[in-house]
DNA sequence: GGGTCAACCAAGCAAGCGCTAGTGTAAATC
DNA sequence: GATTTACACTAGCGCTTGCTTGGTTGACCC
């Protein structure tokens, strides 16, 4: 019980955590499991991290605020229309559930496996996260682009892009972008 | 380990565990816990089901086996438009989601805890589901009220929807009807 | 009134769990 | 050259897990 600062050791172990975390999902996932496929001996994960709990929690963290930095990055780029940003905000989401899945989809599934600390630092992140989305949606609003109510129009987006996990393939043919294009035409109501 | 059917007494408790299971997850769930919400010693359990994962399975098959009874009976009560059939699918599956909450939220979040075999079985329920939400969104293909992709369609709406279980609130002010209204509205491109 | 049977219980086994204590060691720092 | 630091090891404690075993109860049946 050493640190718990972030060495770049402890970056690696986090992410090889991660692809256990999705195979086995959190609870099935022991410390000797995790110790193995790190090459270290379990005690020994004990260094790095308090307790099992925390290498959930830095998990997500990484996780969570990689998509931020590329959402952010994202919108910057970008056309200032309404709709480009839209494209932009989705396109981003979808690349990041590409590149960082494995993050990604334990954040999704073993969020209620935090404590209840760590779940209320990272909630703010994931808060921040979703300001970019509402903010991207009331200008798109604003514009007449889309229509409805700014929360549940929020949500429903969110919904369609996180259940993605779920079904695709990044083998198939349809790019991250294709599906972005398709979303957005979908809830567009002028072109 | 006598017998595997159908009893009142297992539906009984198969509900019970999916309380339980809504609450601390499957398998943070032990049995000693299922047993005492039960009201019975934890060996007694195994006199109604084969093992703690058949549980899963029985409470998972009985959600989704409502979720499409529901589906059907709203498909025939309700107009014939489109629009009106599409609106009919996402009330039934939000009222679903709400009467119904435990075995579906279940079903999403512990699906992949399931046997291959159960999983197998499981899958073929849940095809037939989503058999009909395609079969309606082709319809509103067909008539011009939608567009796009009819399988990407598909998954956006599913997704939308099933992500309610995160963040609707029964008690809140808006009611099933309401969301299934404004999902519609959001996708189609003339009412 | 003996037999059947679903439903339950008490007791416990073998395995696995998260985590700790104490030690070794090579590199970095003084 | 002595001390500190980072990282790893061995060994195992105390507890919980899913599940089994062998037996009891009470309602129903011919």
């Amino acid at each position: 019980m050493n640190v718990m600062n972030d060495s770049p050791r402890r970056k690696e172990l986090t992410r090889q955590a991660a692809q256990l975390f999705v195979q086995e999902g959190f609870d099935r996932t022991t410390v000797r499991m995790l110790a193995q496929e790190m090459g270290i001996k379990s005690g020994s994960l004990f260094h790095h991290f308090r307790d099992k709990q925390e290498i959930l929690a830095a998990v997500i963290e990484e996780g969570t605020q990689n998509a931020l930095v590329i959402a952010k990055a994202a919108l910057e780029e970008c056309d200032n229309s309404a709709e480009a940003r839209l494209q932009a905000m989705a396109r981003a989401h979808l690349e990041t559930l590409l590149t960082d899945r494995n993050a990604h989809v334990v954040a999704l599934y073993e969020w209620r496996r935090l404590d209840p600390e760590a779940r209320d630092h990272l909630s703010h992140l994931r808060d921040a996260y979703e300001a970019l989305w509402e903010e991207v949606i009331d200008a798109a609003l604003a514009e007449g682009l889309i229509h409805g109510d700014r929360f549940l129009v929020a949500r429903f987006v969110m919904g369609a892009l996180n259940w993605t996990v779920r079904w695709y393939d990044p083998a198939g043919p349809r790019s991250p972008d294709d599906l972005a294009h398709e979303l957005v035409a979908m809830i567009t109501h002028r072109a």
